[in-house]
DNA sequence: GCTTAAACATGACAAATATCATGTTTTGTT
DNA sequence: AACAAAACATGATATTTGTCATGTTTAAGC
């Protein structure tokens, strides 16, 4: 399967000034000589699907930004079942909280599909914080959105049910990855992925789409999965 | 009941420069110059058992700094319930995620005792965080520790038993809040509010109480509930 | 292409948890 | 002190969800 890493301009597209993605996270609050400086040390690595980017009680010497590909983040409970916290975009900063909390990472980082990510080493990142304040106020504003998010999502699992959170996990799906042109997730999880994000037993979690498929709720057509009655699944995640 | 709020020394005491509480949040990473200014410009107030201090919704126009009590952050869920996602104590700044993020709040704020709190405007917040890196940096850490609790939480909600969450929240607020010279939490709260901190029915919460009383885990006298074996709780949690 | 492992699927059952009903105790208020 | 309203408690039952077992389909490696 050649080609399959095309997403990767190397060379001359390698510079961080240049780059496209910056605009999604906070290194667009960079200076240019500050963004220069990051782009010297950094690498770009290519992460297959599977592969992890770090793991859960590593110590991180610097930060991931994803250039394309999508990333889970997880953590391992007591019980031995992978919690999915959150799935990581093109433009994401992965290990920031680590290296800014100074603490080993809480989570793992695995590819879902083939990815390409730059390594940031974290002196160039505490610099910047420590001068710019742009910069550290826009991580802090990033931060307090994903702080958000993760209040919403302890909600969602205290008080919704397993249904619920699955019809959630298909709507999160296609608002934040979209979906082809016949309306299929351009995302496609496996199962276990899936009652890894909803936090629920495989098992229940293939009954549900079994019976979201007989309700018309999702459509499938071999591996990719689709909504195909978005108010159905809005209601039953209402009720 | 007089005396109920002596732990407020008015008048001269009312300095942020001279408030011990500091210590424990950013606000300790001000300039002397900063904190005076802020100083001026903050309101101290009482805060009754049960009431707000600022609710869902809310458009924050400061944030709040606990000089003591104890509130719960709270998120309503669709199906009515409220969800406890926080517990703030002493040092705490409530309302500074949705100030950074110019976002309203997504939680509410009540008292679960009588508190005192100090109402800063969000202009010199704002403004030192814009000025002063190591302020900004300061803030960012409280967050990313914040976030990491947050990831945890949503671990435990899905992969533990309501059991073990009662076991851990029980271990929280003796960790966090204290007991007195006889064994018994500081902080009481009632079944209901333990159920919403554990998400959970306050029927299944109250069976869960009685059971660890039966089996020795709790004790309790009158009101107050004390840890009586810790060792079998934690037991519970990591199996 | 064949083989093997992984992913998907479904039934039967057990366990955990919520809900409803009802009663008791505690607390706060007049 | 009397009363009403919360808070606490417990039984009976229904519902949800997890677990185990087993089979089929799909994908990956040789």
């Amino acid at each position: 399967m050649s080609g399959k890493y095309k997403g990767m301009e190397n060379g001359k597209e390698s510079r961080c000034e240049q780059c496209i993605v910056r605009q999604f996270n906070s290194l667009r609050a960079m200076s240019k000589d500050e963004l220069r400086k990051i782009s010297e040390t950094k690498t770009t690595r290519l992460v297959k699907k599977g592969e992890a980017i770090f793991e859960e009680g590593e110590k991180l010497n610097g930060v991931f930004c994803v250039r394309s590909g999508i990333s889970k983040l997880s953590k391992l409970s007591a019980n031995g079942k992978d919690q999915i916290v959150k799935l990581a975009t093109k433009g994401e900063v992965l290990g920031q909280r680590s290296v800014i909390a100074e603490e080993l990472s809480n989570l793992s980082a695995v590819a879902v599909n083939d990815m390409e990510v730059c390594y940031i080493p974290k002196d160039g990142i505490v610099n910047t914080l420590n001068t710019n304040p742009n910069y550290a106020v826009e991580v802090l504003r990033h931060m307090a959105h994903d702080l958000k998010e993760a209040d919403d999502v302890i909600v969602n699992m205290s008080q919704k049910t397993v249904k619920q959170r699955v019809a959630e996990a298909f709507l999160y799906m296609k608002n934040n990855f979209g979906e082809d042109k016949d309306g299929f997730l351009s995302l496609s999880l496996s199962r276990e992925d899936i009652s890894n994000v909803v936090g629920t037993a495989t098992e229940s979690c293939i009954r549900i789409i079994s019976e979201f498929k007989k309700k018309g709720y999702l459509k499938t057509s071999g591996k990719k999965i689709g909504i195909a009655n978005e108010e159905g699944l809005i209601d039953l995640i209402e009720r």
